[in-house]
RNA sequence: GGGUUUAUAGCUCAGUUGGUUAGAGCGCUACGUUGACAUCGUAGAGGUCGGCAGUUCGAAUCUGCCUAAACCCACCA
């Protein structure tokens, strides 16, 4: 029950920035987010966690939205809610951040202990962290604050050594030299998934070896001359006839002077480069394999942060591209240099900080992924955990069946620390125990040197990847490493929809399934849906370096949350990427302004003192209600199926074109009072705000902020009523197709009338004598009760609805679905006009009843088509020719 | 080099199992403020559905080839 506000209640503009800061603290107040296991279904999210240090970006921006959508709605038709949100350490990013405040101070991070370097970190995570949920908070995010958890906090941090030592036991995880990307910046390896490869020009230097006691030489080409330095072989294919004769000969490395042989292997291609290949095993990955498998020496030329190391005696100390210039520029003085190509060529760049990655030869973990990966392909090919769109699918299968080791440690000091414990002096003797308590036991065991102490044991300096604490996600926020069996992640695990972007496909969603399976034997979700990239206008990735992404909090400010959600959602078709527009979020807005306007004008209705009660009880004998209703029940059922496809940006436009075509331009339209200045009659105007009320439940999935506001304006609520926690409209019942489809038949004449005042240039409002020939006597029946709303909508002087009617001199006249309508003109009438409209009319008829005679004429078609098709073509053409008969008489008329 | 996807109005996209003279929003044009909304209303213009061939009575829709673009994977020095 309501009554009329007073203006200050209800200003003309909707004030977006303190109604959504208010209602944002209401739910929170309130508890509405907040989930415990109970009797219903339950209906779980976990967020991508953002990094801890982080700030809202675009991509976060939809992610979000999408993921609010999805649990708003789920909330609401009744399902138990859950949306676990959080943060991510991020290890090496987060490092990288804070060396680099750290150096801005005069402090470098050789200079700190461990200990100290964390405390720093911790210190940063303190100021820093958070500030994305906050920022969350605002865009509406209906995530359940209380259960916000971060994956270095103790429990999380238990979890990952507790699976690690899990894997390890298993036989998972193992030790060993390997090639890996080496990140000279961040002096850490990564995974191969951390790895950019980007297309850039690079220079072929083409330089000649010569070939001991012999006049002969080689000419290599290479990209990377400066790894000259720790060429330990040559190679030639056997099959090439050119290099025959050097095979098991001995070439000498200029610069360095050094021996080495000349090898032959199948790998090297003969129409590459010169078809000679240098070999540098300690820096390049296939360089290795040969390698090993010629048994040649390894040396190692950089240092870990990718200059020269001393013990090759030339550049000591320079960095890897200065050693380029530089050698180049000796090989040219020495006479080896050739000569100098451009070559267009991928390297690989550190996905964090975009330095380029250098192959290294270096003692790392790694997890062995062949049996891991088997479950975790098996249930997304059969669909136990679906992909939407499914086209992603086929991307994962190729990864998860080509799936390589993966490495797990990180040469840095922010993360979870790798639980392995030296005992001796190297580090070939080692346990993997949880404490160093544990650690010495076992040490103590394993080598029978009881004599060991907490001294002469050492931790492993290494982190782990951040991923391989994210991947147990889905688990660890329901604590399900601490306690396998308790009554969070038996009601809420499997959770339903993971929502990401297929970038971290293989970096996250595939290592979560694999996780999954392997420590609780179940599917981590059981949905994932993909969305797309935000780009900007010209199809570019926002990014901050290109510095084309608009900040989501100004565009908050701007346009509202409920705008920008809108604006993006509108941009947004399923699992394509999106060309952001900040246009969309500016219509989002408009369309705010108009749902407040329309409640303004709902409530400017209300007599003073009343009292007013929505209700979406119908009057039987009113068209527009029973059309209204079919309208929302239909639109519904649509609605339903779109979200079951993860189609929100249709479901979306349906409920938007709803309210602004359906219920704003047409029922109150038709629902206004016929007497200016006088109010709406009370049924009326509780049936529209009953209306009304069913129309923001529909909304509030995307517009939480305006619904939630209108829905306490419309009812007094009492204190702890929300429409975020009310239920969805229900979908069942009668559509009223008859009256829809009447009503769609009014709302074609009245167009038709509104298009011949256009054409004829009538005065707007001035009225008019309308004549409408229904096609046959139940129209005509049902038009006659329904004249009102044409009374509503058009300037009337005067209607008939006959079907004995017929054409009055110098009218305009048109044919609408067979009945046809004609205006009086009086004198008014422009008569050439006229004929020029109904000519063209019957053109354009005519033009589509050839194309029916011709189709109907072929014997083939009336043979071979169903007869239901060749039916419905013959009453097209029935149709159609009855229409043209009616336009040649008026064009008859007017001559 | 391998794989996936896309191509429909000026722009962004719909078009469900082949049977519409091809739809929406934005933009554009014209007209319009007697009781919400110019952040608005009404009306209108605008496409031989990338190209070529084929299957079919019938193709935006199915098949093949071509062209263009995007993305993913891979160690071409």
């Amino acid at each position: 029950m309501t009554s009329r506000p007073t203006d200050t209640e209800l200003p003309k503009q909707y004030d977006h920035s303190s109604n959504e800061q208010k209602w944002v603290e209401y739910w929170e107040e309130n508890g509405y987010f907040h989930s415990e296991p109970d009797e219903r279904e339950p209906y779980s999210v976990v967020i991508p966690p953002p990094n801890v240090t982080g700030v809202l970006h675009m991509g976060h921006m939809l992610n979000n939205t999408i993921q609010d959508v999805l649990v708003r709605r789920a909330r609401m038709i009744g399902k138990n809610a859950c949306w676990i949100p959080g943060t991510d350490h991020a290890s090496i990013a987060t490092e990288a951040k804070v060396v680099q405040k750290l150096r801005k101070e005069g402090i470098k991070k050789s200079d700190l202990s461990r200990d100290e370097f964390i405390k720093h970190a911790w210190n940063w995570t303190d100021e820093h962290g958070g500030i994305i949920l906050q920022q969350l908070k605002k865009l509406g995010a209906s995530c359940d604050w209380k259960r916000t958890r971060f994956t270095l906090e103790d429990d999380l941090y238990d979890a990952v050594i507790e699976c690690f030592i899990d894997l390890y036991n298993r036989g998972y995880i193992y030790r060993g030299q390997r090639m890996v990307n080496w990140d000279p910046v961040a002096q850490t390896a990564l995974s191969d998934e951390e790895v950019l490869h980007k297309e850039v020009q690079s220079q072929f230097y083409y330089v000649r070896y010569r070939v001991k006691d012999s006049d002969q030489v080689v000419t290599i080409a290479t990209t990377r001359p400066e790894t000259i330095l720790a060429d330990t072989a040559v190679c030639v294919n056997p099959k090439d006839e050119r290099f025959t004769s050097l095979i098991g000969k001995t070439a000498i490395i200029p610069i360095v002077n050094r021996e080495v042989p000349i090898i032959a292997d199948e790998y090297v291609d003969p129409e590459f480069g010169t078809g000679c290949l240098k070999i540098t095993p300690a820096h390049d990955p296939n360089d290795y394999e040969i390698g090993l498998k010629h048994d040649l020496a390894i040396i190692d030329m950089l240092n870990p942060d990718g200059t020269v190391s001393n013990e090759i005696g030339f550049y000591a100390g320079e960095d890897r591209f200065k050693a380029r210039k530089l050698i180049v520029k000796d090989l040219e003085s020495g006479g080896s240099l050739v000569k100098t190509e451009s070559l267009t060529n991928k390297v690989g760049y550190s996905e964090r900080t975009d330095a380029v990655i250098e192959p290294r030869l270096s003692l790392q973990w790694f997890c062995r992924m062949e049996e891991l990966s088997k479950p975790a392909l098996d249930h997304v090919m059969n669909d136990d955990v679906q992909f939407y769109p499914a086209k992603f699918k086929n991307s994962y299968q190729h990864w998860m069946e080509n799936i390589r080791d993966w490495c797990i440690s990180r040469q840095l000091w922010w993360g979870q620390r790798i639980p392995a414990w030296y005992y001796g002096d190297g580090y070939d003797e080692y346990v993997i125990a949880k404490t160093v308590d544990e650690a010495l036991k076992l040490a103590r065991e394993k080598s029978g040197n009881q004599k060991l102490n907490r001294e002469s044991i050492r931790q492993d300096e290494d982190v782990l990847d951040t991923w391989f604490s994210s991947w147990l996600w889905p688990i660890t926020v329901f604590d399900g490493f601490k306690d396998p069996d308790n009554k969070d992640i038996n009601y809420y695990y499997p959770t339903q929809d993971l929502v990401t972007a297929p970038e971290i496909m293989f970096f996250w969603v595939a290592r979560m399934i694999m996780a999954g399976y392997a420590f609780r034997g179940d599917k981590p979700f059981s949905n994932v849906y993909y969305h797309g990239i935000v780009r900007d206008e010209k199809r570019r990735k926002m990014s901050k370096s290109l510095g084309n992404s608009p900040d989501p909090l100004k565009l908050i400010e701007k346009y509202g949350a409920d705008g920008t959600r809108v604006g993006m959602l509108f941009a947004s078709p399923a699992g394509n990427d999106l060309l952001f527009d900040e246009n969309l979020c500016e219509q989002g807005r408009n369309f705010s302004t108009k749902i407040w306007n329309a409640f303004r004008f709902l409530t400017m209705n209300m007599e003073e003192g009343e009292q007013y009660n929505p209700t979406t009880e119908i009057d039987p004998e009113n068209l527009a209600d029973k059309w209204m209703v079919g309208r929302i029940r239909m639109t519904l059922r649509e609605m339903e199926d779109d979200f079951s496809k993860y189609r929100l940006n249709e479901a979306l436009k349906k409920i938007y074109s709803l309210i602004w075509d359906d219920f704003c331009d047409w029922f109150i339209e038709v629902s206004k009072s016929n007497e200016p200045g006088s109010n709406m009659p009370k049924d009326h105007l509780e049936r529209a705000l009953g209306f009304f009320e069913t129309l923001m439940k529909m909304l509030h999935p995307f517009m939480p902020f305006i619904t939630e506001e209108i829905w306490h304006q419309i009812s007094d609520r009492t204190k702890d009523e929300a429409l975020t926690i009310s239920m969805w409209p229900e979908s069942d019942g009668e559509l009223f197709e008859e009256s829809v489809t009447l009503f769609h038949t009014i709302q074609s004449h009245i167009s038709t009338i509104r298009n011949i005042q256009a054409e004829m240039n009538l005065p707007p409002r001035s009225p008019l004598q309308i004549i409408i020939k229904p096609k046959n006597e139940s129209l005509e029946s049902d038009l006659s009760d329904a004249e009102w709303i044409y009374h509503k909508l058009l300037p009337v002087a005067s209607i008939t609805i006959d079907k004995k009617s017929s054409k009055p001199k110098a009218s305009a006249a048109a044919v609408v679905d067979g009945s046809e309508i004609y205006i009086p003109l009086s004198g008014l009438i422009d008569l050439n006009k006229e004929r020029e409209k109904i000519q063209k009319e019957i053109d354009n008829i005519s033009g589509y009843l050839s194309g029916l005679d011709k189709k109907l004429s072929n014997k083939q078609f009336v043979e071979n088509a169903p007869a239901e098709v060749v039916n419905k073509e013959r009453q097209k053409r029935e149709e159609a020719v009855s229409n043209v008969g009616k336009l040649k008489e008026q064009l008859d008329e007017l001559t």
